[in-house]
DNA sequence: AATATAAATAAGAATCATTCTTATATAGGA
DNA sequence: TCCTATATAAGAATGATTCTTATTTATATT
């Protein structure tokens, strides 16, 4: 039948899935997730609309974690997690950004700022509780 | 004479030139900025060394920009303000982490934190100034 | 001093994430 | 239909970083 229209339709699931998740996937986790469903998708599609929704602001890169940049579709500035044993990158929804720091930024700097970025790294709870149950033969 | 030792001289050279700057140098800003007195120094050196403060604590990655690592001297947890246009890392000394924050953190994570950054990104003082000389012609 | 061992280094090869190039396909307008 | 724009696939090119190998240097031991 196919009946509806072919255009935008891989940029359009590449924004579906960002949106969809918040594992803050690479460009890679983005290709293998959508692969399956789209097997004429090909790597550099996806590196080419995840650079034009950054552009487009509908997407920011918030974290190169060992070399790989990792990409939000949450637009709404928020805190991240990033562990340094699995690799994930974590929202932290319940914390706030405080408000003032942006404005303090902008005259500590004397510039004009666009975004603020705040994130920890450290280990994650699940890689705690690995550690934990398996015991430390020290 | 050379009646000093020459172990560690090009790690220490490293390590002093890491200390000694505010620009948030990339391992080829350090490379370029130590050749002249030590014309022997190799690339590869400076990212082992790089990369060996890091494991030590004595030096971090503060930012990934433009694809290249930029790391600190600086061990003590300090706000960056990044450009966008010009791509210089600037120190915001005056500005605090509010020490409240990595304590939520740890607790909203559920897991261990090792680490805060909190960075701003925009157009840096010197840019904002020479985009106001110029003039908009638009 | 001669020897042995271990770490530091230079040089360049290898890796790999990302970008670029080229050719093809598709949509929309005249 | 013809023309022009954009989107895409495929694979080549780029470039930052890491790895490998051989060499050098320091230290410990005789």
């Amino acid at each position: 039948m196919e009946a509806v229209t072919k255009q935008f339709r891989k940029r359009n699931a590449i924004l579906a899935y960002l949106q969809s998740t918040t594992e803050h996937p690479s460009a890679e986790m983005v290709f293998a997730g959508l692969k399956p469903q789209i097997p004429d998708l090909s790597l550099g599609t996806v590196y080419r609309n995840l650079n034009l929704f950054r552009k487009q602001g509908l997407a920011s890169c918030v974290a190169t974690v060992n070399g790989v940049e990792r990409f939000d579709g949450n637009t709404n500035p928020h805190v991240h997690f990033i562990c340094n044993e699995c690799d994930a990158v974590i929202d932290l929804m319940e914390m706030q950004i405080p408000a003032t720091l942006t404005s303090t930024a902008e005259s500590c700097s004397g510039g004009q700022v666009a975004d603020c970025q705040l994130s920890f790294t450290g280990k994650c709870r699940s890689c705690v509780r690995v550690n934990q149950k398996g015991g430390e033969t020290a």
